[in-house]
RNA sequence: GGCGAUGUAGCUCAGAUGGUGAGAGCAUGCGGCUCAUAUCCGCAGUGUCCGGGGUUCAAGUCCCUGCAUCGCCA
């Protein structure tokens, strides 16, 4: 009985360039289709690129291209990074397709037939700058706050889709069925915004304010707004309204979103759908999807990554120098689904070391580096069965069924949580049973061989559970194992265990993932934290940054070089009243220029001659214009402040510590 | 301003329907093993379960209130 399974992701907007955010969205439905494909089911996975709209006709018009070729430019660029992170979309759609148009064109034409769809004439502010209406509330002064300019009061005639017709029904199906938005925290904030009264939805824009988009069927003044449009994909995909993958993959439909756009997808599809159904006479439930899967955002070292922040993480960087598979590991294992979750390179690389190269991949070298070495690379018949042996399949069954509950839940973590408990097991078996020890007792050889044998078949239970986040070292792993391939609904014979055959021949184990020197990392990551900190002071996490630990080691002391410096020359900063600018001798071959709050303590004829004590090592920073290569030391007692000075005169460069 | 969520070990988080001395992973310290990618196993911790009040024989778990953070809406 193979079940059908349709996932797809919202479809791009070709204004920005593919970053974290949209790659994280990808994977996530790969992993989704690829765990399918391992249970059995018939699966289609569907991502592409949604391409009308005034921004795009902007940016194409700013690059001196046509809205077409930017378009295709664009999203070439989301087409051709999902291969290399290993994604195996179905299908790929465009809304400049000729076949979408016609779609969207066709069931526009249906509901305004039906009568939900209806010309209205619309009048409000419009801010030329912005070239959108502004509600009241948004101008200031009566004045765009943005282009500070007075919006023109305009008249619009538009079209309206009747989707307050709807919002009852559409209540009523989400409190029915609880899991039709989740995880819940979502469905609650959906039926937070259905307490209130919905307005119908502008799908229209004349064509004399915007022409980048699809012609109304019944009025070819206007083209389609955004949003009728874009959800449209997800049928058009299928061949609506005709074509066997409709028939087959609609009933199954699962909508993989972030949570910025709950709205358009909780509440202004459905009720398109429900409207569509109405048109053609049929329950809404033949139309409505069945789930809608809401993942929360990946902070980026604190700052929310976003596009109009411009922050944009390449998600390949990272790819590329931990290695696609580790990448997918970590965003499908950090993130509870649902959840918002920090992106570091830090938290990759711990969950690389820990995880991946300390669980999974010594666990592997060390099982198969035995059985070469006891057993010449065979997988032994198993001796005699005894109860932890037991157990530990046991085990593995019950991970099996666990982690097929919490994937059909979209609660990946967890899954992949379950997996992991198998290597921890794995582990704590080896220890128990000492095969090392068995190899030296004369008695040992047949509980030896079960012991070998448990191990792997633990092993090609792992192998075929990872498959899905990370297919290439599944896919190795099996190779090493004379498993053969892992091909689609091998995941029944995980739980039924003896997924290899006595005598099976493996191969010597590669290091899938050998350690990475953290150290270095943690000196890269201290190295990008300083040059961010000028750039965007946070105000609370900032502070608690500033407060210094208890304890520091020796080691880490040992890193700040202080130094004794005499000042040559001192001057004061123009502009402020804080800053002193001095020009001091620390035994080097240039003076240093160092920068020093001290203006309002000191005057310049003060410090002439002096002796200070300076951190050398400090990096250089801008204060005012002026580099600062260090800073001087100074006792501060409110808003007293004096300069640390040597009790005896030192030579320039000598070494505090 | 309205609504909602969250606040549990250094970090990330689990902790249905209130009830054995409050947990996991990572990080830390100590001990052990040697098959293995300096990996693995064991032990050890520390927690005013955000503050304050209340209900109850009994509250991290329920109610009220305050604070903080975040989100949604306006």
């Amino acid at each position: 009985m193979s079940r059908p399974f349709y996932i797809t992701t919202p479809i791009y907007y070709v204004n920005a360039e593919p970053h974290l955010g949209h790659a994280y969205t990808t994977i996530v439905a790969d992993v989704a289709a690829r765990y399918h494909r391992l249970a059995g089911d018939q699966v289609r996975f569907q991502t592409g690129t949604d391409e009308h709209g005034d921004k795009i006709a902007q940016a194409a018009e700013t690059r001196g291209v046509t809205p077409q070729q930017y378009a295709d430019d664009i999203s070439g660029m989301f087409r051709h990074l999902w291969p290399e992170l290993h994604i195996t979309n179905d299908y790929f759609i465009r809304t400049t397709d000729p076949d979408h148009i016609e779609v969207v064109q066709a069931i526009l034409q249906k509901v305004f037939n039906a009568g939900d769809i209806y010309k209205d004439s619309y009048g409000g502010n419009y801010c030329v700058g912005c070239e959108r209406f502004l509600t009241d509330k948004e101008l200031v002064d009566g004045k765009c706050p943005e282009h500070d300019q007075e919006p023109v009061f305009i008249e619009e005639e538009n079209y309206f889709f009747r989707m307050s017709k709807y919002q009852a029904a559409l209540k009523e199906h989400i409190e029915a069925n609880p899991d039709f938005i989740r995880p819940e925290r979502y469905k609650n904030e959906v039926l937070a915004m259905l307490s209130e009264p919905l307005e119908d939805l502008c799908i229209s824009r004349p064509k004399s304010r915007l022409t980048w988009g699809i012609t109304l069927p019944f009025d070819h003044e206007f083209v389609t707004y955004v949003w009728f449009d874009a959800l449209i994909n997800y049928l058009t995909g299928l061949g609506w309204p005709s074509g066997d993958n409709f028939a087959t993959f609609w009933p199954a439909a699962q909508h993989l979103i972030a949570k910025d756009i709950l709205k358009p997808h909780a509440i202004f599809w459905p009720t398109m759908l429900m409207a569509l159904a109405a048109a053609e006479e049929r329950p809404a439930t033949d139309y409505l999807y069945q789930h809608l899967n809401v993942h929360g955002y990946w902070n980026v070292d604190q700052a929310k990554m976003s596009k109009s922040l411009g922050n944009v993480v390449r998600p390949l960087e990272l790819a590329e120098i931990y290695g696609v598979e580790p990448f997918r590991y970590f965003v499908m294992r950090e993130m509870s689904f649902g959840l918002d979750s920090s992106f570091s390179e830090e938290l990759l690389v711990e969950r690389y070391n820990s995880d991946l190269a300390n669980d999974l991949g010594n666990l592997f070298s060390r099982v198969l580096n035995m059985l070469h070495k006891y057993r010449e690379g065979k997988v032994p018949a198993p001796g005699p069965e005894q109860p932890e042996d037991t157990a530990l399949n046991r085990l593995v069954e019950a991970v099996a069924r666990e982690y097929q509950r919490e994937n059909n839940q979209f609660a990946f973590h967890k899954a992949l949580a379950s997996v992991w408990s198998l290597m921890g097991a794995g582990n704590k078996y080896v220890v128990a049973n000492e095969p090392w020890a068995l190899a030296k007792d004369p008695e040992g050889g047949p509980r030896l061989d079960r012991v070998l044998h448990t191990l792997c078949q633990l092993l090609a239970s792992v192998a075929v559970l990872i498959w899905p986040v990370m297919p290439l070292t599944a896919e190795k792993m099996a190779g090493v194992l004379g498993l053969g391939r892992i091909s689609d609904g091998m995941l029944a014979s995980v739980a039924e265990g003896g997924l290899l055959a006595p005598d099976t021949q493996t191969h010597q184990p590669p290091a899938l993932f050998p350690r990475i020197d953290t150290a270095k990392v943690k000196a890269k990551a201290a190295k990008a934290e300083q040059k961010a900190q000028p750039a965007k002071p946070k105000k609370t996490k900032k502070q608690a940054a500033a407060e210094p630990p208890a304890e520091i080691s020796i080691d880490e002391f040992a890193k700040v070089r202080l130094k004794v410096a005499t000042v040559l020359a001192a001057e004061p900063v123009p502009k402020t009243d804080k800053l002193m600018k001095l020009s001091l001798d620390a035994g080097e071959a240039e003076p240093r220029t160092v920068v020093a709050g001290v203006a309002q303590h000191y005057g310049p004829e003060e410090l002439v001659g002096k002796q200070v004590v300076i951190v050398a090592n400090l990096k250089p920073a801008k204060l005012r214009g002026v580099t600062s290569q260090g800073m001087v030391l100074a006792a501060v007692d409110g808003d007293q402040l004096c300069v640390v000075t040597p009790s005896k005169p030192s030579k320039p460069g000598s070494q505090v510590r």
